[in-house]
Order: C-alpha cells, then structure tokens, then sequence
DNA sequence: GCAATTGGGAAAACCC
DNA sequence: AGGGTTTTCCCAATTG
C-alpha cells in the first residue's frame, strides 16, 4: 500500500461524501434539532424466527471467493421475509423466542432516521458504508446503551469494540477512514429490505472486498472471515 | 507533541 | 449449566 494509494481512497471517499450529502438533503429535514435525547421511536428487525442462521448465510456461500458472486443464490435468504416494526421503548426485554436486538441492527435504524442524522450518516448507502460525526458520535452510543439497558453509560469507544468484534465475525467491516464502516451486503440487503434503497440492486460484493485494498487483505477477509463463521 | 482514533487482549456480564 | 456474544476496562499503536 503506497501512500499515493491511500491518497487516492481518501479522495474518492470525499467525493463522494459530497455526492451523498448532495443526494440525501431531503432525507434529513432541515428543521429537526438535534438532541441528546434517542429519538428513534420504533425498530425495524426482520422477524428472526423466519431468518434461519441468519448470521452465517453469507459466509457459507462464498467459501472459494473470489469466484463466487453471489446473485441468484443471495436471494433466497430475503424472498421470504418481510420487515415488521415492533415497538422499542422502553429499553428491549427479550419476549420469548425473540433475539435481542443486536448493534449493527440498531446501526442500521439510526442511520434511516433523521433524527439521528446529527451522529450518523451514510457514506454510500447503495454500498452500505456509513460513518459517524465526530461530534455527536457519543450521543448515538448512549443512545445504544440505553436501549440495551446497559448498567454503564455506553461510549463510542465501547461500541466500536463491538464493531471491530463485527469485523471478525463479518457483520460490518471496518473501512480505512476515519469513524467510517461498511456493512454486509447480506445483512445490509436484509436490514434493508424495506428500505428506499432495497431496489437498486445495490448488494455489490465488489466494493464490499474493494476495502480490502491490498490482495492479502483481500485474501484475510476471506479466509479469515470463512474460518470464523465454519468453526462456529 | 497532542488529541482523537484504531486495534485488540482479557475478563465480567449477559443471553439463549 | 454451559457456550457464545456483548460489554467493560485497559493499554498500545497509529493518524491527523
């Protein structure tokens, strides 16, 4: 990696910060205030019990990367799902059989909700990468705290341990910017299945491995990501 | 040089 | 009860 390289990245990411801000105004209304209070007054999960080992699909499929594209064969893990918004508040107690709502799912509500978009924003939304404001970041970790019930006041630092911890497991992948990630594409096409970007086809394992900017990088992911998920 | 950010080990806490 | 995941704490390295 030369620094020419990076510079380049660097860049491509600003512009098309630019280009995102540009297209996405009218997604964050001008007029909502920022607050240091959680905002976000519902949850959008998939139901959990129709998403069999829903962790792990992705993995499975692409076990000899990079010649495995995933395209019809991704399909099948959303075609039968449909999104439900269950309430969220007060702070989620699990009801039976209900798994707990996880962080990149919470990630993922926050950044489709204007009022959160003082903390976190997409980068790429069509690609899944998002980034969070330096200044409010706290703001949306104590958000994630609270919502867990967490006996201590989350921090950024704290929820980006889980992020990196999401980095082995392959949920979202840490991108060489700053406070920027990048989801799944799987878990991005089924978060988002409901949302405004679900049809623009924009699961592209490409970019999603273009973060890996180096082909051992390339070659870590996807050996260390595969190891990780068969093991479990 | 400094503050912010990133990365990860380890153990506690929590959940299924 | 046990195993897996997340939280919490801590420290070191890197980056701007």
């Amino acid at each position: 990696m030369t620094s020419f390289d990076n510079d380049i990245n660097q860049h491509f990411q600003d512009a098309i910060d630019v280009i995102q801000q540009h297209s996405s105004n009218s997604y964050y209304d001008s007029g909502t205030q920022p607050s240091l209070q959680c905002q976000i007054s519902c949850c959008l999960v998939t139901r959990q019990s129709e998403v069999p080992a829903p962790l792990y699909d992705w993995n499975d499929m692409q076990q000899s990367w990079p010649q495995v594209i995933p395209d019809v064969s991704l399909g099948h893990s959303v075609q039968n799902e449909s999104p439900h918004f269950y309430s969220i508040l007060p702070p989620q107690r699990t009801s039976k059989g209900r798994k707990k709502l996880r962080l990149y799912e919470y990630l993922h509500e926050a950044l489709n909700d204007p009022n959160m978009g003082d903390s976190i924003q997409w980068t790429d939304n069509g690609s899944g990468t998002f980034h969070f404001i330096s200044k409010n970041k706290e703001k949306l970790a104590e958000c994630w705290g609270q919502r867990k019930g967490n006996r201590k006041t989350m921090t950024y630092q704290k929820m980006a341990r889980a992020l990196r911890n999401y980095s082995r497991t392959g949920e979202i992948i840490k991108v060489r910017r700053k406070l920027t990630y990048q989801f799944n594409p799987d878990i991005l096409h089924r978060l988002g299945s409901a949302q405004a970007y679900s049809g623009t086809a924009a699961v592209d394992w490409h970019s999603w491995y273009a973060n890996y900017q180096l082909q051992e990088d390339y070659e870590l992911a996807s050996s260390f990501t595969s190891h990780s998920i068969t093991k479990l």
